[in-house]
DNA sequence: CCAAAGGCAAGTGCATGCACTTTTTGCCTG
DNA sequence: CAGGCAAAAAGTGCATGCACTTGCCTTTGG
């Protein structure tokens, strides 16, 4: 075999279902973009057979749109559709947070707030990159805290496909120090263990950047050119 | 059956994928059955290619569990994850149940209301066969009646995995008719537009299931056996 | 008699080839 | 010059082949 490329583990299909997937989460492959098996198995310097399969997991999990001798492409994601995601995150997350409160250890309840708490940090600093972080790594948390191993991947699967969306949501002013009292609720709701309260705010907060996100979605011209352009 | 290739629609992919999630999910496969790619190959008169394909998307929804090198097996459940799934059926299932309170259409609660009542016929006869036709149909009306078609492919997609193991309920005595009185409950609180009621009532039913489930599951040396013969 | 080594069979992983389908191109016709 | 049509090009879908990995079983040295 030629020189190795990426030398990350596993087998060249899982290879290749990672670049993709990633090349979609991050917004680098567009919504309705061709994906031509040929040229990524040059791009990759694989034979097309691990791209085909690769694409053959991702339309299973949703990511990638298959139409049976005509190719694949990225998903398309109409608003309805983006609508109910964003929705069933909102659920989802409720879900999560309402465990949290009632099943996380207390190892779990410190180290979730301590983080919360150093990333009060950033948002002073306005370090929206940084803050990014401390974002990801709260929510994960929370679905750890849940204790469900279904739940988790459900919410993770769903915020993965979410995030695209959610992207630019930081950019609108003054959403850092929202997003941190968001969490503030949600964390001080944990801390004493009031279920109900946790779910409430967790559903608010991703209601909240989920119209955060449709208001940019929706003034994005390249979004809608894409999608026109994706028609068959 | 014989290994003859099903005439349904679709490319070869396609339809060993229906195939053989249809054969884990009716429980013809058992968790930890190793699935030989020439084996199934030659069962469905296929080359590996579409076999393999196939058992890659089914590892990439959770069906099939493939290491690497050493072939695939169906995904094996521990109990722990079996709980963690009906726990977060409880809750989609709540999910939906509230959605529906709130958004189904006249039309719609009029035939979840009407097919209800028809079913109350099989409950009478005890005829189980019929009835989980109904059951069946009652909570696919549920999920679409949410009006969201994310919770409502994740409810599927985790309703279907856990269909092995809900499959012998109604064979516990007096099953049928508790099971119609939950669906009433939940019947009741949609029609009044009580989401909170149906909610409710739609995860109290799901953990009743859920607990026979386990009862049946426990009590089953198949399982066991397999699960253990399924070790590395 | 046991443990390590080595070889063999079975099976997976990927590349390649070819048939078939879709899309594009270029030419003709009205 | 638009519309239509046929041939070529591009691209997908599946079969086949071969290299490599794994598990097992035999062999061999202690």
């Amino acid at each position: 075999m030629s020189g190795r490329r990426l030398v990350r583990s596993g087998t060249t299909v899982d290879q290749m279902v990672r670049a993709i997937a990633d090349r979609i989460v991050t917004g680098y492959l567009r919504p309705g973009e061709k994906l031509d098996e040929g040229s990524l198995a040059a791009r990759f310097d694989v034979s097309r057979t691990p791209v085909r399969e690769a694409l053959g997991q991702l339309s299973a999990i949703g990511l990638v749109e298959r139409r049976p001798n005509r190719g694949a492409i990225v998903a398309v994601v109409t608003q309805e559709h983006l609508a109910s995601m964003f929705e069933s995150m909102a659920e989802l997350e409720a879900i999560c947070a309402r465990f949290s409160a009632e099943r996380m250890t207390g190892a779990e309840r410190r180290s979730l707030e301590m983080e919360h708490q150093a990333s009060a940090r950033m948002v002073q600093l306005g370090a929206e990159e940084d803050y990014e972080y401390f974002n990801t790594e709260f929510h994960s948390r929370l679905y750890r805290g849940a204790h469900n191993t279904h739940i988790h991947d459900l919410t993770v699967a769903t915020r993965s496909r979410l995030a695209p969306f959610r992207r630019a949501q930081f950019m609108l002013p003054g959403r850092l120090a929202k997003s941190w009292q968001e969490h503030d609720v949600i964390v001080t709701a944990i801390m004493r263990g009031d279920a109900a309260a946790a779910g409430k705010a967790a559903r608010d907060h991703v209601s909240i950047v989920s119209e955060a996100s449709a208001v940019f979605a929706a003034s994005d011209p390249m979004e809608s050119r894409l999608s026109r352009s994706a028609r068959r």
